[in-house]
DNA sequence: CACCAGAGTAAACAAGCGTATACTTGAAAA
DNA sequence: TTTTCAAGTATACGCTTGTTTACTCTGGTG
């Protein structure tokens, strides 16, 4: 039995979800092709061989990486709760969304940020809007991102203990009603 | 008269103007001293001389660096409805809040962290939390933070165009009801 | 005028990055 | 067994980064 087995795919698969952990872990730019290969116990140079380049590797992880699809879909009545219920799991718990880590992680190469945009846009922003009826679906769709999207930067910036003094029950009923007054079809 | 004025003093306020300005708009890992240096009209060893070191270079920026501190002060009940329409003015215009762009561009260096954290730590969730009479105040500063810098998030993100077809008065108001719903002394 | 502390400069340092190249190895085909 | 070709490896290239060192220049002072 060979130590390392000779297969491009099993071999290209691990360089993808080593990439995943550690772009969504400490950002697009912390991250290096050394790091993602050792995390895959793989060779530096397989990395641009199997996927072109650093970048191109970040446009592929970014494709299958989210979360928060799951809480936009379902029962319209109960979406703020949903969405309060994940992002105060997310907050308090740390728990990995990646694509909103390496939004405020990412850094500002015009190449990764217009792959992130366009993630945006479709996964939060055009999915939650198209859920909602009445007028000025965007602009409360728009809204609902600002909390999801500020929640992610908070929790990087506190890290874990920053919240410890803060009750997450509370948290996530007043997350729910932000959420319903960002939501609601009338505002006020 | 010489070219080069030969003032120490100056020069080190042309850096740290110019530093300001380029941690704001790119952030910290993408902004380089020979930047700093190139537009502050200075040699790049000037940086390192004068400040030690980028990263102090960047905490002794931060120290003076905030806007939003004027809508946390002033007339409690209007407090939403100030912080609304400073954040829909930094969505709209992309105005400078450089605190708040500076963190969601930050990287991930531990000693830039710590220094980011303990900037939004006082100059946002203590500097809120303080003004809120009633109980969970600093649940419900938490929650206001996440708006503040979700909207810097959102707006780095979809740039200058992702939101000209938002109408920035229903932006505004229904931020506030967001705001209010944060703030308010009892949730629900 | 001569001097000199110190502001400003040029150049190089070591380290780290993404990427490319030339090589070795192993397993399947002949 | 021998051949062969792709998977995997080792290594180095070119570049950029923050930082430091040794130097030049200048304006105020005696």
């Amino acid at each position: 039995m060979p130590l390392v087995t000779r297969d491009r795919e099993a071999t290209g698969e691990r360089i993808l979800a080593a990439a995943g952990e550690l772009f969504a872990e400490h950002g697009y730019d912390q991250v290096t092709v050394r790091m993602i290969a050792s995390a895959a116990g793989a060779n530096v140079a397989l990395v641009n061989r199997y996927f072109g380049s650093k970048a191109n590797l970040f446009a592929t992880v970014l494709i299958t990486a989210s979360t928060v699809t799951a809480a936009i879909e379902g029962d319209l009545a109960r979406l703020p709760a949903r969405l309060a219920e994940h992002v105060a799991h997310r907050l308090r718990t740390g728990a990995s969304e990646p694509l909103v880590r390496m939004l405020d992680r990412a850094g500002t190469s015009p190449e990764i940020r217009a792959v992130l945009t366009a993630r945006v846009e479709t996964g939060l922003v055009d999915a939650i809007s198209a859920r909602l009826p009445g007028p000025q679906a965007r602009e409360r769709a728009l809204l609902a991102t600002v909390i999801i999207l500020g929640a992610g930067s908070l929790r990087r910036l506190l890290g874990p203990d920053g919240l410890h003094d803060a009750d997450p029950a509370v948290l996530q009923a007043r997350l729910e009603t932000a959420f319903r007054a960002c939501l609601a079809p009338a505002a006020d």
